[in-house]
DNA sequence: CTGAAAGCGCTTACAG
DNA sequence: CTGAAAGCGCTTACAG
C-alpha cells in the first residue's frame, strides 16, 4: 500500500494467477461481482489474491478509463513547508477553494508538504509535467535558483517570493509598516520603536523599514538603534523588552511588534507600571490571534493576507492556462487589518 | 483551464487542425520541441493553436504513461468542511505527513473542501473508487447516513464521528473531561462546573458529563443546573459569566471552559475582583491557543490530537489496504494536554 | 457466469 | 525535421 519498495501488482498478475481474465478480476475488484454475477467462489478466490499480493489499482489509469466522457480536471499542486503546516495554509485553502466555486472551476488539489532544503525531490514532478499548475510556498533562495535554471513548463506562482522567472503573489511589507504606521493615531506621539526578531527575514525588516519611515514623516522620532532584536518570544522576554524600551523612550509611543505573542508580556508590563494603551502607547502586532480581540484594551494586528494571495495566486493560474504568458506576473497584496483599541484609533475591527 | 463548461481539446484536435501527426504536438507542447529539433515555425503555430483552444492536458493519460515504470501512488481524499479550513486542519496534515515519512509511504494527497450539507456531491468521486482511500471530517449525520448506504468499496475513514459501517477516529471527550477532573488539584476544591456552548454537540456535553463525574468522585460537589449554557464567545461574556458564577459558588472552586476564547474576561473578572488563578479557581480551557501560554498564570487546555488523529486515520487505511477488513476499525484517542499554571497542578506543560 | 477486444489521452522509442 | 505505432493499467460494452 504504497510502499516504496512494493512491487508492481496490477489486475493482470492476479487474473494470470487464478486463469481468469482481466475483466472478471476488475469487476470484482470494483464491488460488481453480484451486479455481473460473477460466481461466489471466484469472487472469492479474486479477493483473497489481492489480499496476497497486496494490489493497489492504478487511480490513473481507473481515472483516464472512467472520465472518459467527463473534462479532466486541473491538477493543482501546492508545495508548503512541512514546518509551516498551520492557521495559514487553512486560510490559504479557504482562498482556494473560494475561487474554485466562484469560477466554478474543476479543479483537483494535491498538497506537498517538503522538508524546509529538500524541496529538490519534487523538481522532477514539475519538469515531468505532472501537474497542471502549481503553487510554491517558503522556498528558500538556493531551491528557488535550481527551480529557476531548471525550465519548467508548467505555470508556477511563487507565494511570498518574488522571481525573474516565475510568477509570484507576495505581501508588500514595506508599505504595511508604512500603512501601519497611518494606522496609529500619531498627533502627540513622541517616539516610534519596531520590536522584532534577531534572526528574521527580508519581509521583516521591509516592514521594521516602512514603519520607522511612516512615524518619521509625521514628525515622530524613530531611531533604528532603539529597535530591540528579540531572541523569541515568551512572556518574559515581552514584558523585560517592554520595561527596558519604556525606560528609554519617552510617553507617549508607538509600537510595531513583530509577533503578537509577546503581547501578553508587554501588556503585562503596561499594566504593572500604570502605563496607559492606547494613550501612552500606541501597539499593533503582526499576525493575528483570536485572542487579541478578547483582549481589554482589543489589540490591534496586521497579518498575512493568506485568503487574498491565495486567490491571487489561482487567478495568475487560470490567466496563464488561458494565454501562454510571457512575463512573469508580480502581484503585492497589503495584509488583513484588524485595527481595535490599541492602535489609538477610534474604529474598532476593519481599517480597510 | 478547468472550467466546467470548456469542450473536451487534446492534443489530437490540434493536429488535425494543423495537419501535424499527434507525436509533433505532444513534444512541443512538453518543451522538447528545440531538443528534437523541431522547427522552430512549427513549435510556434502549436503553441498558438494550443492557446487558441485552450488545451489542457489530461493529467491521469500523462502519469500513466509517464509513470509506467514507477509505482502507482496511493492516492488519498481528505474531505474537510469548508466552513472549518483553520490550524486544525494544518496540525491534521502535520499528522499525515509525518506518517507518510516515517512509513516511507508513496501517497499523493488531494484535499477536497465540501460545503457542509452538501457532502452529497462527491458521493459519485467515492463510490466510482476514485481515490485509493478516504478520510471524511465533520460529516453531519444525514451525510454519514446517506454514505454509509450506498456500500463504498474504497477504504474509508470518519474523524470526529462512530460509524458502524466504516472506521473512524475520535477523540474520547467523556474520558478527557475526566482527566481535566484529574489534572487539576482537587484538594480543598469545594465545588465545580463546566462553561459549555447553549448550542453544542455530543462531544461537548460528553466532555462535560466526564468532567463533573470526576470532580464528584473527588467528593467535589458539581451540579448541572450551574454549568452555564454560552451563546458566543466574547470578552464580555467570559467576564459576566465569571461573574455570575462566582456569585454563586464556593471559592476555591475548578471549572473547565470549553473555549479558549473566553478567557480573556474571565481572567479580568477575577483579577478585578482579586480573585486568584489557581488559588481560588482551577481553570482548564478547550482548545489551544499560544497565548494561553504567554499568559500569567500560564493558562491551562487541552486540545483535539489532531495530529494523533491523522496518524491512526492512516495507519488504519494503511492495514485496510493490506488486509482486507470485514469489522470496521474504531479508535478514541486521548487530547493533547497543556497542563499551566492554571490548573493548580505543579508541573508545567505535558501532563503525559 | 466468463473472456476477448476496444479504447481512455498521452508519451516515447523508432523509422524515415 | 516529422509521422506511425506501441503501450501505460484499467473499465466497459459485447459476445458467448
Amino acid at each position: 500500500m504504497g510502499k516504496k519498495q512494493a512491487s508492481k501488482m496490477q489486475i493482470k498478475n492476479i487474473a494470470d494467477k487464478l486463469g481468469l481474465s482481466v475483466s472478471t478480476v476488475s469487476v470484482v475488484l470494483n464491488g460488481r461481482g453480484d451486479q455481473v454475477r460473477i460466481s461466489k467462489e471466484t469472487q472469492k478466490k479474486v479477493l483473497n489474491a489481492a489480499k496476497e499480493i497486496n494490489y493497489q489499482p492504478n487511480i490513473y489509469a481507473r481515472r483516464l478509463r472512467q472520465a472518459a466522457n467527463e473534462e479532466a480536471p486541473y491538477v493543482l499542486a501546492l508545495f508548503w513547508r512541512r514546518d509551516n503546516l498551520n492557521s495559514r495554509l487553512g486560510r490559504f485553502l479557504e482562498g482556494i477553494f473560494q475561487t474554485i466555486d466562484l469560477k466554478e472551476l474543476k479543479i483537483e488539489l494535491v498538497v506537498q508538504a517538503y522538508e524546509p532544503g529538500n524541496f529538490m525531490t519534487y523538481m522532477d514532478m514539475l519538469s515531468s509535467n505532472r501537474f497542471s499548475g502549481a503553487m510554491i510556498c517558503g522556498l528558500n533562495e538556493e531551491e528557488q535558483k535550481a527551480l529557476e535554471e531548471r525550465e519548467i513548463t508548467i505555470p508556477i506562482v511563487f507565494i511570498g517570493r518574488d522571481s525573474q522567472i516565475y510568477h509570484s503573489v507576495l505581501m508588500d511589507s514595506y508599505r504595511t509598516g508604512e500603512e501601519c504606521a497611518a494606522c496609529m493615531n500619531l498627533s502627540g506621539v513622541k517616539s516610534a520603536a519596531f520590536l522584532g526578531f534577531e534572526k528574521t527575514g527580508r519581509a521583516e525588516r521591509l516592514m521594521e523599514a516602512g514603519f520607522l519611515f511612516g512615524c518619521r514623516s509625521h514628525d515622530v522620532v524613530a531611531k533604528e538603534e532603539w529597535n530591540p532584536r528579540i531572541e523569541k518570544s515568551s512572556y518574559e522576554i515581552g514584558y523585560q523588552t517592554a520595561k527596558q524600551m519604556l525606560s528609554d523612550m519617552e510617553l507617549p509611543t508607538a509600537w510595531l511588534v513583530a509577533d503578537c505573542r509577546l503581547a501578553t508580556g508587554i501588556m503585562a508590563y503596561c499594566r504593572d507600571v500604570g502605563i496607559c494603551v492606547p494613550k501612552d502607547l500606541r501597539i499593533i502586532f503582526f499576525e493575528n490571534s483570536p485572542l487579541l480581540r478578547y483582549n481589554r484594551p482589543a489589540l490591534s494586528s496586521v497579518d498575512i493576507p493568506s485568503q487574498e494571495m491565495a486567490k491571487s495566486a489561482l487567478d495568475i493560474l487560470i490567466l496563464a492556462g488561458e494565454s501562454r504568458m510571457d512575463i512573469p506576473i508580480r502581484r503585492e497584496l497589503l495584509p488583513i487589518y484588524q485595527i481595535r483599541e490599541s492602535s489609538g484609533l477610534e474604529q474598532e475591527e476593519n481599517y480597510k
